[in-house]
DNA sequence: GCGCAAAATGATGGCGCTGTCATTGAGAAT
DNA sequence: ATTCTCAATGACAGCGCCATCATTTTGCGC
């Protein structure tokens, strides 16, 4: 009994031995099986039934390193809890697959110090082309990008210039066009209940561009409620008891950082026997199916995410195939009125 | 003016040109990045400042073709609009990430032709490990899995004998416990709603302990709605809309396929005036955070995805050291009373 | 048959890095 | 001093594949 067995032999099959098992030479059966160049009918056969028969896997490490491009697109998203991110990477996903592609994914939880080991270690691997939903100006961020000789797409939001190209939509305007939607609708006595904002500068943005709204006929926001930690629904519920068991007088209406909490903000007033948009209205932004499953459907500004990512892959894909996509992308938002606003 | 100016030179720079800067040895320069082997404190910092300068960011494919492992993990999931896979691939992120490893993305849409076509192509980047959360029985993937050669973890659910490892729960035993609960609380007249169960194997499974458990006590289903497409809120709607307008006599006590259902179940009471539980009983299944937000909580069964993804990273970077990860991690779900059954 | 272009195949080298096995030199032991 | 040890460094080969440039074979017109 060997106490020790020499490793069994058993490593992954080459291409040069799939080449000698068909008799050919290592490149022709490389060309064979990539299908690229001219190879005799019977020739390709004889390598495929080989490929076949030694159950051959390429390895692309080796094709990337010796030739070719690599096929794999590094993906770097600010969290996955939040399920706007994951609808961008299913569209990211369902495009690079049409290619052969696949995504690279790196989480940044937010975190700019994180974000950049990410880029660095993510770009090591030699990907064809990089997609991030950036988490804040970062100098040496900037500088790799830059420096990335590769397609970058920037995703979510249009109001960013470090990348080659941008997908998304101005957070700033989809947060004044709902601030003129309240306005028309009556309501004059606002409020905004948002969360972490430290992190999640998009939210930030909406509610810049939700003031500068109000502004523009002489508003100010009534009341304003930062709450901590990443939006949820449970926070947005318990957000709105606090803020109308402290605001005085109370507001008419609550614009929410976004569909999760707005929600949450509909399930207290459920609780509470408050009548929408009667006693009190309320407005989210995502356009997320629950909100309008509700009883009452929630007043929201629907943006596109799993369009987001598609085009931003067929960007990427399109710059690695010699074309020239459009540097700025818009994927519209769209404001949906409801029945709670 | 040149017509066609030469390639810019602009390669990125290689781990040579480090140790010319350095005025040493590209293998001292090698080993004095990966900090392995005795390289002199000077000569070390040399070297790192050389790499700063130059902007050296390494290349992994080759480094992984002449000796080391991948740092790469293949991951197949079947889906990402739901937001329980999007949970699991957000653990298994944070715990590759430690190790400064990353995840391979494919989505096998619940299809076992693309599963498989999914699988060779990941594994031809000659990944460290695999995890998976499979979509169905398919002769070609398990040989595919079983010639690996590298760690494999199932995720999901216990049922599996294909991988190397699993992590999960048994999903027969969730539906048969909270058929359990459900007779214990005095239900007699139950019915199932569930989405395209034809793809989701793991709700079925649910489906089947669930039958299972009122077999028990000499019930069956009182009626039983598949409905088409994915699991979500509008859909579980609108499927109690359906199933009380046709089944009579009603059933008093609903068990659906997941969460997402149960929620459009619980909206549409409150938009019919049915009050819960007394007109009737609803269920779930996931222990989402929205199910507990609502005025009255979700009935349901926690799963901890999170967890389950986090664990099977674990297990394969322990196995990748040298270590003996249990074959079977059960990562155990929970029976959460609400207020809806 | 002959000449020639085009198709099919092959030989060579190298992508960027690391494993393995030298080689060097400085200090410890004698 | 002389040997020995061990830390520090280096030379070399090769991981598996493909680009490039031969070379051979085939097909075809006359």
């Amino acid at each position: 009994m060997d106490p020790n067995p020499p490793d069994p032999p058993s490593r992954r099959p080459t291409l040069s031995q799939v080449a000698e098992a068909a008799g050919v030479s290592e490149i022709t059966a490389s060309r064979a099986l990539r299908g690229r160049s001219a190879v005799a009918k019977d020739t390709r056969l004889k390598v495929e039934n080989a490929a076949r028969a030694l159950n051959y896997v390429p390895n692309r490490l080796a094709g990337t390193l010796a030739g070719g491009a690599s096929r794999q697109v590094a993906v770097i998203l600010p969290s996955l809890s939040n399920i706007v991110f994951a609808d961008v990477l299913k569209g990211l996903e369902t495009r690079l697959e049409q290619d052969g592609y696949h995504p690279i994914l790196g989480i940044s939880h937010y975190d700019a110090a994180r974000e950049e080991h990410l880029l660095r270690d993510l770009l090591s691997w030699r990907p064809a082309g990089l997609v991030l939903a950036r988490t804040a100006g970062n100098a040496a961020t900037r500088s790799l990008l830059r420096a990335a000789e590769m397609p970058v797409v920037e995703v979510m939001d249009t109001d960013s210039d470090v990348a080659d190209m941008v997908v998304g939509f101005s957070h700033r305007a989809a947060g004044r066009s709902m601030a003129h939607y309240l306005i028309g609708r009556g309501y004059r006595r606002i409020a905004y209940i948002g969360h972490d904002i430290s992190t999640d500068f998009r939210a930030l943005a909406r509610l810049d561009g939700f003031k500068d709204g109000l502004a523009e006929v002489g508003l100010t926001l009534a009341n304003t409620l930062m709450l901590d930690g990443p939006s949820s629904v449970p926070l947005g519920r318990t957000g709105l008891a606090q803020l109308l068991a402290t605001a005085s007088p109370a507001p008419k209406a609550v614009f929410f950082s976004n569909d999760d909490m707005a929600v949450g903000g509909v399930f207290h007033c459920q609780t509470a026997g408050l009548s929408l948009p009667g006693d009190i209205a309320l407005a989210g932004f995502n356009g997320l199916s629950i909100g309008q499953a509700l009883p009452t459907p929630l007043t929201t500004i629907a943006s596109n995410r799993e369009r987001i990512g598609f085009v931003a892959a067929d960007h990427i894909l399109r710059s690695l195939a010699g074309e020239t996509p459009p540097k700025i992308t818009r994927i519209e938002f769209r404001l949906v009125p409801g029945r709670t606003a």
